[in-house]
DNA sequence: GTCCATGTTCTTTA
DNA sequence: CTAAAGAACATGGA
């Protein structure tokens, strides 16, 4: 469910939340959505001092005191929400982290300013994920694994990746040693937006098309992100509120939809086991007529 | 009952 | 050997 966009989501409405808070329970309701399974997050957690949450990827990073990190990854069903303690707890909720800030409040009074000890807050913070494709992470390297962020990915950095494959550029921008935080929605939406056929071989991208996939990519994900990533099932942010982006989806689920460009049916394909949304026109397969002419030996 | 799903990883195949 | 395709994972909704 979510990829780059609802991530990013997902750790702006968190900040607030638990920037600074303090860990005083912990309930795993599932040792199996930890890895490596068995290590004790009750123990690593409690008494912690959260300072602060970051995306990379689709990876959402707690860190720690004394630089310990620790990452949850939603997969395809997860949610990361805040609630009120005394709210019952949806079904899947997996792992629950009781949380409390000390609070100050900060009053003027006359000509300086008085900090008085706020009654404390606490706020519980649920990971819930039907499918159990997510779960929580302790690797020693929070990044391992990951290709460039595709916010700031240059041109060249993306074409030298991308030449070093025959794979459609559809599976390759899904890859995400390759490239980190694309996924189903935003590769199809991003190939549409820079004209792009799917099944187009990797190395086989002109370069005038690496620099419209760029940006064309930088620009599909800062509008989602704008618009709070899409709910097309069941995405929240940690606030429970939905995401807008999925009104404006251009190719993604409107199979046989006409073409907001050029009018004609859109297609839907299946691409190393993805379903792939495309336009046949906007997105001609051969995208120069013929191969160069030969000159003989 | 069937098929499909916003993701990742392991296994099999070429 | 490597690269890429396919299966598997678990649950719920149409």
């Amino acid at each position: 469910m979510p990829e780059l966009p609802e991530v990013e989501t997902i750790v702006t409405t968190l900040r607030p939340h638990v920037t600074g808070s303090l860990v005083r329970d912990v309930f795993l309701a599932r040792a199996d959505i930890v890895t490596p399974y068995g290590c004790n997050v009750c123990g690593r957690l409690v008494g912690q001092t959260i300072l602060g949450v970051s995306r990379r990827g689709k990876r959402i990073i707690f860190m720690l005191e004394r630089g310990e990190k620790f990452y949850v990854h939603l997969g395809m069903s997860g949610r990361l929400g805040v609630f009120d303690p005394a709210d019952p707890a949806a079904p899947h909720t997996h792992l629950r982290l009781t949380l409390s800030h000390v609070g100050f409040a900060v009053r003027t009074r006359g000509k300086s300013t008085v900090r008085t000890a706020n009654p404390t807050e606490v706020i519980e913070l649920r990971f819930c994920d039907p499918r159990r494709f997510g779960g929580i992470f302790w690797p020693t390297d929070c990044e391992a694994g990951l290709g460039p962020e595709p916010l700031t990915i240059t041109p060249r950095q993306l074409a030298d990746r991308l030449a070093k494959t025959r794979r459609p550029i559809k599976s390759a921008l899904l890859d995400q040693r390759l490239i980190a935080g694309l996924g189903n929605i935003y590769v199809d939406e991003s190939l549409f937006a820079a004209g792009i056929h799917p099944l187009t071989r990797s190395d086989r991208l002109t370069g005038p098309q690496v620099v419209k996939l760029t940006a064309a990519i930088k620009r599909i994900l800062n509008r989602a992100i704008h618009h709070r990533g899409s709910t097309l099932r069941d995405y929240r942010d940690a606030d429970g509120n939905s995401g807008g982006f999925q009104k404006i989806h251009k190719v993604y689920a409107r199979e046989g939809q006409p073409c907001l460009k050029c009018g004609i049916p859109l297609k839907r394909i299946v691409i190393t086991g993805r379903s792939t949304h495309f336009c046949p026109k906007c997105q001609k397969r051969r995208q120069s007529g013929a191969a160069a002419p030969r000159t003989s030996p």
